[in-house]
DNA sequence: GCTTACAGTAAGCTATGACTTACCTATTTA
DNA sequence: TAAATAGGTAAGTCATAGCTTACTGTAAGC
C-alpha cells in the first residue's frame, strides 16, 4: 500500500497514470506536454511500474507504457475492505454519542 | 486527492488512520503502542484531519479523533470515475494488439 | 489559585524525493 | 557498420517530510 499511495501521491505522476488511462503511449510522447525532463519523466514511469499501476513493453526501440488494472485492483481491494469497517466504527461512534449526550 | 494520497502514503499514518477506524480514541491513547512520540503522533493527525480522513473533537482536556468519511469517499469517487476510463482504455488496447499483432 | 494531565506549536536535524545534466545502451536505418 | 533515435542510469542539488526536544496553552482536581 505504502507504494501506490506515494506513487498516486505525486500530482505529475498521477497526471502521467491519468493521461495513460486514455491510451498506452512510449516515453517519449509522454514527455511531450510535461514541464519536466524526459528521465524524469522515466523515473516516475518506474515508480508507477513499481507501484503495479503501469505495465511496459518493448515496442522496436521505443518502450510503450500502459494501464495495469493490478495497481487500482489493490487500491480497491483496500479501500472495500476498509469502508464497511471503517463506517460501521462510524455509526456506532455516532448513534452511541447521540443516544447519550453526556 | 494529493493531500488524501499522500496522507495515505505513509505507514504511520496508515496505521493511525486504520487503529481509528476500530474506534474513536484520544491523542494520549493513540500515542500509547506507536514507536514515536506524542508530539509526532498530533502532526499525522494533523495530516489525515487536513486530508479529510479524520475529525476531532474536545472532551474535557482530551482530543478524541474520529474517522471521517469525507476522505473515504473521495477516494472512492476518484477510483470509480477512474475504473471504468482506465479500464475501458485498457480492454481496447489489449483487444486491438491482439487482433492485428503486428 | 496551583498543580497535574493532555495536547498543540516551534525550532532544528536528517533522510528522502523530485528534479537536473551527463552518460551509457540498444535498436533501427542508411 | 556508422549515425540517429529512444530511453534507462548515475551523480549531484534543493526542498520537503518526519522525527525529536522544548515550550505554550487549557481544562480538571485538590
Amino acid at each position: 500500500m505504502t507504494y501506490l499511495f506515494s506513487a498516486l501521491a505525486d500530482p505529475t505522476r498521477r497526471q502521467i497514470f491519468e493521461r495513460l488511462a486514455k491510451g498506452a503511449q512510449p516515453v517519449g510522447k509522454l514527455a511531450q506536454g510535461l514541464p519536466i525532463s524526459r528521465p524524469a519523466v522515466s523515473q516516475h514511469l518506474a515508480a508507477l511500474k513499481a507501484a503495479g499501476l503501469v505495465t511496459d513493453h518493448a515496442e522496436g526501440t521505443r518502450r510503450i507504457y500502459r494501464i495495469d488494472p493490478k495497481g487500482l485492483a489493490a487500491i480497491r481491494i483496500w479501500l472495500d475492505q476498509f469502508w464497511t469497517e471503517a463506517l460501521d466504527g462510524y455509526v456506532a461512534e455516532v448513534e452511541r454519542s447521540s443516544e447519550d449526550p453526556s
